[in-house]
DNA sequence: CTGAAAGCGCTTACAG
DNA sequence: CTGAAAGCGCTTACAG
């Protein structure tokens, strides 16, 4: 394939005579030029469908207009959608967005945080990976000058603005929910215990657990991986003897998806025998097998405002006397999934919702 | 915040008291070089944590090791999939990902046409808008000497490599299992009737009727474009009559899952009032209300292939002297969304898979 | 108002 | 083996 030619400053120079200064001078605000000449670039420029390489002006000014995501998989709803949010926000404001994923194991992410600094990304939002317990990596690319904005998966350890939702309150929100509508056997499956998003949530579960007077069992707080097969595992382990729980509480939308599929593979009905609940956003729930509740995040308006954030650090000149944390309210969307014994569910009651 | 700042080979040239070649060589192949002044260098540059600025290295070679990617909507479960399996192939390549979204609309997809050109991407991947009836801002970045593969979304009017599935089969496949399961009243809901991706699925759609006499009413066959009211609306007027379909066949899973709300909002059952099957991917439809029959489609296969043939056009010298289009099969998943007649559903069955 | 020069970070012939 | 020079495309003081 041929080498792309664009054309440059130089072409729309040589074809009318006048210096390359002249040209860029005209193509830039238009000061100190001749009116004639002025009009007269622009039209060649226009002419030759010239755009200026970004690059030639990245090496200059040391801006690359190019912002870093790092997730854990591109091809998970919530991460999709917030990177829909931060695109939207991004182009907005002449910004393109550069995706990497973790896929959930710290090397991969230190390794992508690493490219995006070689990349020089003019900063860098991340939402950590499930196996990540300190931010080196992070605090490194910031002494570079990369601002960085976290989102999700946030750390208490990094001091930098952070886009979360209310965990605690969603957790006992839901908790709550389901001790209203008559479970008590609440399991709780979580994800690494190392992220502050585990921590808020457990709190949040077992917080409403004891306003609640419903004891906890501890066998019940089940920290997963992302291995399909251990979670299977994990499930079930916790489903299979006489005194199991009646309700599953999933911290995220992957385990929630697990356990529907375990569930119908171990022929356990939702919320028949068991309830199910958990985190997840609201494109997906109502079609689910059941519609499911869940405490529903914002992801699309997590991921324009981390973007947000992160623009004002890039182009302030001066850093902020201090971070702060924009914790977006979640909100409790009841369906089928834990319907069973508050309202005498049956599978007729399935499509309304 | 303060201009990042990044260690360069000026910086190991003057601690070294060398010239900029000298390190530049040091850390190129290492030919012409003392062997210990090499390891000089490269170790200040390791100690230093020197990374070479590849906006430099693009300024001089032209490549930037980027590719563009333009899809409809990055919150859409088919194309985060296509993305993950194109980030997958391109970053083993030492590629990034640049991605970019028409949300159905020509305009913003020319407009990203155009963004990814004066980003001087290496090359492009894009599946066409909704609105897309010519391919001009294609063939113009591709004179321009950047290539570009298409996959799913494609044009017959651009002469390139393309990655899809086998759309004429996979339909005619879906059509002759909803026939054979006792469904004879069938519509098919799809898009633009301008994208070959309507044309070769409604073929497919028609041929099957036609091999077994199944009488195609054309009032059924119906064009939707993006928009939620209007999905809304046709698929009312499609259902409201007393001479109605038995099953709906969806030609994109955006349009099975508004079928899906709007047939609940109705009261009508899935499968028992009306079957509904469609096109769609194997992360989502075993999970969905009631799990749904559909032609899957190996989405993450897509990507990387549509990745590993943009960037075999972009590293090799020649031209190739034609194009190929990759036609991937599909599979058809068979659940409860269409089992009402053929096999006496009822809604005890749910569950089995 | 216009042009020559320097510089952003790097590579690569070209002298020595 | 090493360094000075030119050049990628652009901008911006600096002369004129």
């Amino acid at each position: 394939m041929s080498i792309p030619h664009h054309v440059t400053i130089k072409d729309i120079a040589q074809q009318l005579k006048v210096s390359i200064s002249t040209v860029s001078r005209a193509l830039r605000c238009g000061t100190d030029i001749n009116e004639e000449t002025r009009k007269l670039i622009q039209g060649v420029a226009k002419e030759l469908n010239y755009s200026p390489n970004p690059i030639a002006l990245s090496l200059k000014d040391k801006k690359t207009k190019v912002i870093g995501v790092i997730v854990q998989e591109i091809a998970n709803n919530y991460c999709s959608s917030t990177i829909a949010g931060i695109e939207d926000y991004a182009c907005k404001k002449g910004y393109n967005v550069l995706i990497s994923q973790s896929h959930e194991k710290f090397d991969a992410e230190l390794a992508a945080t690493r490219l995006m600094a070689s990349r020089r990304v003019d900063g860098l939002l991340i939402s950590l990976s499930n196996e990540t317990r300190q931010v080196d990596h992070l605090k490194e690319i910031i002494e570079m000058g990369v601002p960085v904005v976290m989102f999700d998966r946030v750390s208490d350890n990094l001091d930098t603005h952070k886009v979360v939702v209310d965990d605690y309150q969603g957790a006992f929100d839901l908790t709550a929910h389901l001790i209203e509508s008559g479970y008590e056997q609440i399991a709780h499956l979580t994800i690494s215990k190392h992220l502050a998003i585990t921590q808020n949530r457990l709190k949040g579960f077992l917080d409403a657990c004891k306003a609640h007077n419903v004891k906890v069992n501890n066998d019940w707080i089940v920290y997963c991986d992302f291995n399909g097969r251990n979670i299977r595992k994990e499930i079930r382990k916790l489903l299979k003897g006489s005194h199991r729980p009646d309700a599953l509480f999933c911290s995220v939308e992957r385990l929630t998806m697990a356990c529907i599929k375990e569930l119908r593979d171990m022929g356990l009905r939702i919320p028949g025998d068991v309830a199910l609940a958990g985190f997840s956003d609201n494109t997906l729930t109502p079609y689910l097998n059941p519609p499911l509740t869940s405490v529903i995040q914002p992801t699309f308006a997590i991921g324009q405002k981390a973007a947000r954030l992160l623009i004002e650090l890039i182009e302030n000149k001066t850093m902020p006397i201090s971070f702060k944390t924009i914790r977006l309210k979640t909100s409790l969307s009841i369906q089928d999934s834990t319907r069973a014994l508050a309202t005498g569910w049956n599978e007729g009651d399935m499509y309304d919702s």
